[in-house]
DNA sequence: CTTTAACTTCACACATTTCTGAAAGAAGCG
DNA sequence: CGCTTCTTTCAGAAATGTGTGAAGTTAAAG
């Protein structure tokens, strides 16, 4: 072990520095994945928080950008169940809090995806039929969707029973 | 079964149209879930044409864009496996193809993604220490990566077997 | 070895996206 | 009930991405 957290906040300046190091590294992987860049930054950011939680003004102080651009990542993270909102009582603070169970949501989130594919692919199959190389091409499509949609509900079932195991929370 | 394929080619036009129709739907799908839209639609045309290849010229003309845009498309589908180039042999045409398993490889490339995101968790758990509440969230998210690793390895060979039993190819 | 057809590369124009600053909107506090 | 503090909305500037046309490259055919 070398200087990470050299005890408690005996150099508060390179601990910012190195967490803002492995926020930007993990936010660039998101971007790459598909999310867009402020609410990949935020997410990461928040991931990254001792409590798990951040005010719009720590978040715009620590990331360097506007509470404009703050106030539309959130509302994005919010939308698709990363990210919840707090009203610290008796302030007009709000905090933002990353879900403990973040990436199981996001997955399942992919169920309307797949949903929304499958039913593009069945029109496909019936507009082409089964008689012709397309329709049948299209229909292994469906086939690999509705498979997928399955698997993937046993597979989070999975994860949660390993999570409880390994894991207190 | 409504309009579709009047017997063969009765009417070349309504089927074209028909066929875009589907083309265009898949592949703003696609683009939704994060692909590009001209290689979106080039998979998209690919996976609907009848023997599952078509030409650069036969592209350009029923996507209307440029020989350059195909191209492009073409480039970034063969990098990441969704399509193979066949040479024509006597003639400099090129044929791009549909791989049969298409998804399958897709879903493996993402493994190459899931190792990058791990080895950044793993950082993120050596910096902050699995005796920080940072430190242990991000280590439940390095082994959610893990769990999904090996999971989408037995998933895949599943898949493998229920098509090999479902269908024929 | 030249010609020609097909594909690719590159610079640029156009379109889209993304963030900011300013102003308006909520919500506690005096 | 107005003041203050925080957040959101919105128009526009800056950055980014995407497709085209033209020139360049490769390879078959004469």
């Amino acid at each position: 072990m070398d200087e990470r957290r050299t005890d408690d906040r005996t150099d508060g300046d390179a601990e910012a520095a190195a967490v803002s190091r492995f926020v930007e590294r993990f936010a660039a992987q998101l971007v790459q994945a598909g999310m867009t860049r402020m609410p990949a930054r935020v997410f990461a950011a928040l991931l990254s928080s001792e409590q798990g939680a951040l005010t719009s003004a720590e978040l715009s102080g620590q990331l360097k950008v506007s509470p404009a651009a703050v106030s539309g990542a959130v509302r994005y993270l919010a939308q698709v169940n990363l990210v919840s909102r707090e009203r610290e009582p008796g302030s007009r603070r709000e905090r933002y809090r990353v879900q403990g169970d973040q990436w199981y949501n996001a997955l399942l989130e992919r169920d309307a995806f797949l949903r929304n594919w499958q039913t593009t692919m069945r029109e496909g199959v019936e507009q082409f039929g089964l008689d012709t190389p397309q329709g049948r091409r299209i229909n292994e499509t469906l086939e690999f969707f509705l498979f997928l949609e399955k698997e993937l509900g046993s597979l989070m079932q999975r994860w949660a029973a390993h999570r409880a195991e390994h894991l207190g929370s």
